[in-house]
DNA sequence: ATTCCGATTGCCT
DNA sequence: GGCAATCGGAATG
């Protein structure tokens, strides 16, 4: 089972292509975390593009700094950011180093492990079906639910115990829109998301 | 040193 | 729909 993600593992390539790209392309494969305890595989349903050429929005778009230094560093890591004084949000680094693009992950439908990301998202397990789209349907919640935060910011997506699996026969229909919760840059078209997906975020 | 404010969420009306 | 929570990065003085 977890043989079989880890041979589709997604190797550094697929995230050295332009960020547009690879935000479409991301959808429906599987974000995978994998520790000695547990087991999380989720599908990604929804993300958003960020890029620091002609993107206001984007961090890094000034140019780096402290914060924002894995953006600008190799395809295939992880950027992970705190903000609101509470929320974590993940995103993965693409493009040629020193770009500063990366894939904001929206939300996920969970696959593997719903009693862990229940525990980490309400301290208990999911009772109702509204408990179980809360669970993932958010940036923040993504990262709560996973247990994604500061020590993960930089890990590498080709090494670490996080990863995204490629899978076969995806048989899925794309859209696109606008972004959310931004003020700037705000009619770029790079938000993307699987249809008619319980998960993703109404707009 | 101080101020501003955000790639959000959850609770309240 | 509105809005408070809550912190730290970045800009400004």
């Amino acid at each position: 089972m977890i043989k079989t993600y880890l041979k589709n593992k997604l190797p550094r390539e697929f995230y050295k292509k332009d960020v547009l790209t690879i935000a479409k392309n991301i959808l429906g494969k599987l974000l995978v975390k994998i520790d000695k305890e547990n087991q999380i595989v989720c599908k990604i349903v929804e993300v958003e593009a960020y890029d620091g050429i002609d993107d206001e929005a984007s961090h890094s778009f000034k140019g780096m700094t402290n914060r924002n230094k894995v953006m600008f560093g190799r395809a295939g890591f992880l950027y992970v950011y705190f903000t609101y004084g509470i929320h974590f949000c993940a995103n993965v680094v693409t493009g040629e180093e020193g770009t500063g693009a990366a894939v904001l992950l929206r939300a996920l439908e969970p696959i593997i492990g719903w009693d862990v990301l229940a525990m980490n998202r309400y301290k208990r397990k999911v009772i109702s079906e509204k408990d179980k789209i809360g669970l993932t349907n958010g940036p923040g919640k993504i990262c709560q639910a996973l247990d994604i935060n500061r020590k993960d910011n930089g890990i590498d997506l080709t090494e670490d115990n996080i990863f995204i699996a490629n899978v076969k026969n995806e048989n899925i229909s794309v859209c696109q829109s606008t972004r959310i919760g931004i003020k700037k840059s705000v009619d770029l078209p790079w938000r993307f998301y699987i249809k008619h997906n319980p998960y993703v975020s109404k707009k």
